[in-house]
DNA sequence: GCCGTTTTCGGCCCGACTGTTTTCAGTCG
């Protein structure tokens, strides 16, 4: 079976669970919680690294240990230590770990002296009130348990970022409304614009004596209040996310916001640097023994440790902190920079819109130009077209173009990649249109192999110019299918067509960490809403926030050039 | 287990909140 990074990712995460239920050295266990992060979030395929050769240990967090063990797994697809741990310890134990107010030490309790070992074992132990009787845990202990598994047992929920951005965006107008507040803020992973966050982290500033945690507390849209303190407070909103609100001051407001923004390994790399430097930093400023010298804005903070301020899509700890020491930050896309989009739907398939109403939207979103990329005939539930239906609606844009201001429509098909890497329509007609955009649309589930294979194909049809949503996840729906993502983007440059990065809520896709490989490889990406109505431009800023995080600049983005630089592109 | 412009040994990020205690351990973010 192929080992990808994600494989090595999840046993070191397995391992770093384990070793902690033993008690084992908490740094160890930080050093495979972040090897697993880095081998993760890593944009190059560390079996081909291996293959060549090449030093893991040049990797951040990756020593003669640990770079070892990648080899043995990459190797013999198996872990020595990992089989050990699995010896010593119930196989599924580690889960535990990940039901909240369950650490290391409650999990061994509860592993002795109850023999819980599955969630479903805990759940039983809580709901028998077995597990208040243990040293340290109480009746309150014993209820959140119970609750907390049940949620777990049931997926512990994860929100998309539109979906976060529907109650974020109406709740910190809410706050900003209250008496005494002055500022309120979205941060956590909502800041850094992940695909999916799982809580909400808002900061507010406040003046004193305001009421702003009762305020909250009693809003319409809080369920349960989970915890409550002068600084902090958490709460469950009625449809389920969870928010976190903190109360700080003016003076802290930049440390906290970069505190709570995060990411983790982000804030623990800067402590590291204050450190060093014989500095501390926490969310109320940076410190020099019991100065503050640093943490009204974002801005000190960062020029405390002689550091740019840093985007908050970079701070997971991917290289940004090396760059902005080194002046060698990017200027990351905004959506301001993007002057069109390629890829788009109408009535005449599976879209709500006019060609004319698609047109007039697309102009008010600022755009410049528009591809109109209806579906293939092969997508029969889209009412895909043919090419009998695809030449009418040539023959319309160039008619409507005439009519036109201020925007330009490109002729343009998604077509789809057949199971043999064919497209769904002749090269007679796609050679008449603007741009083709290839998409695969069924057989998610062929093997890696068959599947790169497939995608490489399509991408050598003389006309095939964008590929859509090229890992085809939708989340909370489908898993992506399983592709080399490399070999793909590197035949992309070979063949000089593009990645899409499709913005649409659900996909985000490509990932972030491909969108650093693409920009490596020096192929373009193409972020596109993939409209289906007038109203669905919006969703634009979701792709910029995901190509922020994948460290692209305007120069990496195909639709931020001029249409006549396009058409060069297009037709080169 | 990693790492090094004070170091190859001895460090390794920091504070709030809760519950079960009676001064603090455990967990979370």
């Amino acid at each position: 079976m192929p080992i990808h990074n994600a494989d090595i990712a999840a046993i070191f995460a397995e391992i770093a669970d384990l070793l902690e239920i033993q008690a084992a050295n908490p740094f160890r266990v930080r050093a495979y919680r972040n090897a697993a992060r880095v081998i993760g979030d890593i944009g190059r395929d560390i079996v081909r690294m291996v293959g060549q050769g090449e030093d893991l240990t040049e990797l951040p967090g990756i020593g003669a240990d640990l770079a070892a063990k990648v080899r043995e797994i990459v190797e013999t697809g198996r872990c020595t230590l990992l089989e050990r741990l699995h010896r010593e310890l119930p196989p599924a134990i580690g889960e535990l770990l990940h039901i909240p107010g369950l650490g290391p030490k409650r999990v061994r309790t509860l592993w002795h002296d109850l023999d819980v070992q599955t969630p479903e074992q805990l759940y039983r132990a809580a709901r028998d009130g077995r597990i208040r009787t243990l040293p340290g845990f109480g009746e309150k202990t014993e209820l959140r348990i119970l609750q907390a598994t049940e949620t777990h047992l049931s997926q512990a929920r994860r929100f998309k970022l539109a979906t976060a951005a529907q109650y974020a965006e109406p709740l910190v107008t809410w706050l900003r409304a209250r008496p005494g507040v002055k500022r309120a803020e979205v941060a956590g992973s909502y800041r850094r614009m992940r695909e999916t966050v799982g809580d909400l982290d808002i900061l507010v500033v406040a003046a004193e004596g305001n009421t702003v945690m009762n305020d909250f507390a009693a809003h319409d849209e809080v369920q349960e209040v989970l915890a409550r303190g002068p600084t902090r407070a958490s709460a469950i909103l009625k449809r389920g996310i969870q928010v976190d609100l903190r109360v700080v001051g003016e003076e802290n407001y930049g440390a906290a916001l970069c505190y709570f923004t995060g990411g983790k390994a982000h804030n623990i790399a800067l402590r590291r640097i204050a450190q060093e430097r014989g500095l501390k930093l926490n969310e109320y400023g940076v410190w020099r023994g019991n100065a503050r010298v640093a943490g009204d804005t974002e801005e000190s903070v960062y020029r405390a440790f002689e550091l740019a301020w840093i985007p908050p899509e970079l701070r997971e700890d991917r290289g940004e902190i090396e760059a902005a020491r080194a002046g060698r930050l990017p200027d990351l896309v905004r959506r301001e920079d993007l002057r069109g989009d390629l890829h788009a739907h109408t009535r005449a398939t599976d879209g709500h819109d006019s060609l004319r109403d698609m047109a007039h939207a697309a102009r008010k979103a600022g755009l410049e130009y528009l591809a109109i990329t209806e579906h293939s005939r092969r997508l029969a539930m889209a009412r895909g077209l043919d090419p009998q239906r695809l030449a009418c609606q040539i023959d319309e844009i160039d008619r409507l173009n005439e009519t036109l201001e201020g925007i330009r429509l490109l002729k343009g098909i998604e077509v789809d990649i057949l199971e043999d890497g064919s497209l769904d329509l002749p090269d007679s007609i796609l050679g008449r249109l603007d741009v083709v955009v290839g998409a695969v649309h069924s057989r998610f589930e062929l093997p890696r192999a068959k599947q790169t294979e497939r995608i490489l194909r399509a991408m050598d049809n003389r006309h095939f110019h964008l590929l859509a949503h090229p890992t085809g996840r939708v989340l909370e729906t489908r898993e992506p299918y399983d592709v080399d993502m490399l070999r793909i983007i590197r035949h992309a440059r070979k063949r000089g067509c593009a990645l899409e990065l499709n913005a649409h809520p659900a996909r985000l896709d490509l990932l972030d960490t491909a969108c650093m490989s693409a920009r490596d490889e020096g192929v373009p990406v193409a972020i596109d809403s993939d409209a289906h109505s007038v109203h669905d431009f919006d969703n634009l800023r979701f792709g910029i926030g995901q190509a922020r995080r994948g460290w692209l600049e305007a120069k990496d983005v195909l639709n931020t050039r001029p249409l006549a630089e396009l058409m060069r592109f297009l037709q080169g």
